[in-house]
DNA sequence: TACCGT
DNA sequence: AACGGT
């Protein structure tokens, strides 16, 4: 269905802008080239066309996720991408979406948190396994929990409470944490392979 | 597009 | 008054 994508598309790209309260159905009507009853014959209402079109950039997330898992054999080079990535797709989005879903869109609230808990840890705790078997992270450190913790860092360098857009910028807090995590969990043979991947672009 | 209810 | 919904 063609119109439906095209709804989805511009819906998401106005709501993880402007602000999802900030958007009006006319909006996305207006932007989407359709009309206002078209939208509400393929969603049953707002709180369905956000959480649809949320849902569907988390598929994408996913898949992207499957296809590093795939492409990607070296450890310390995931765990980068991957960072890499986050990075990147949270910096699209005004962090006001995530005040406003929490309090007026729970079933889509929910939708993200179900992704960060289990898509997104589960994917950093199979990496870091997999550098703990190839000798790259240090075999005594517990994936599991420092998966966690990792989600809990990414998440907390996108929280303008935490961290003020006016004092700091994301790549140089991204950078930072990052350095200093996986500093913590590489062995001195993971170190070597770290620092030749960093100086060879 | 005009309109109604919140 | 503005916006979701018809």
């Amino acid at each position: 269905m063609e119109t439906r994508d095209k709804i989805l598309d511009v819906a998401n790209e106005q709501f993880t802008q402007l602000g999802v309260r900030y958007v009006t159905m006319d909006d996305i009507a207006r932007a989407a080239g359709v009309s206002k009853k078209t939208i509400y014959q393929e969603f049953d209402d707002k709180g369905r066309l956000v959480y649809e079109s949320f849902k569907r950039s988390m598929d994408n997330d996913q898949a992207f996720f499957e296809a590093l898992h795939s492409e990607v054999s070296c450890p310390i080079e995931h765990f980068v991408l991957i960072s890499k990535y986050i990075r990147s797709r949270f910096a699209k989005i005004n962090p006001l979406v995530f005040s406003e879903i929490q309090r007026y869109y729970p079933e889509s609230w929910k939708l993200f948190q179900d992704f960060r808990n289990n898509c997104a840890v589960r994917t950093i705790t199979e990496v870091i396994n997999s550098g703990k078997e190839k000798g790259y992270f240090r075999s005594e450190i517990n994936a599991d929990i420092l998966a966690l913790i990792r989600m809990d860092q990414i998440s907390g360098i996108f929280d303008p409470s935490r961290f003020s857009p006016s004092e700091y910028n994301i790549l140089d807090i991204q950078m930072t944490v990052m350095d200093h995590f996986i500093h913590g969990i590489l062995t001195d043979k993971g170190r070597e392979l770290f620092y030749k991947i960093n100086n060879q672009d």
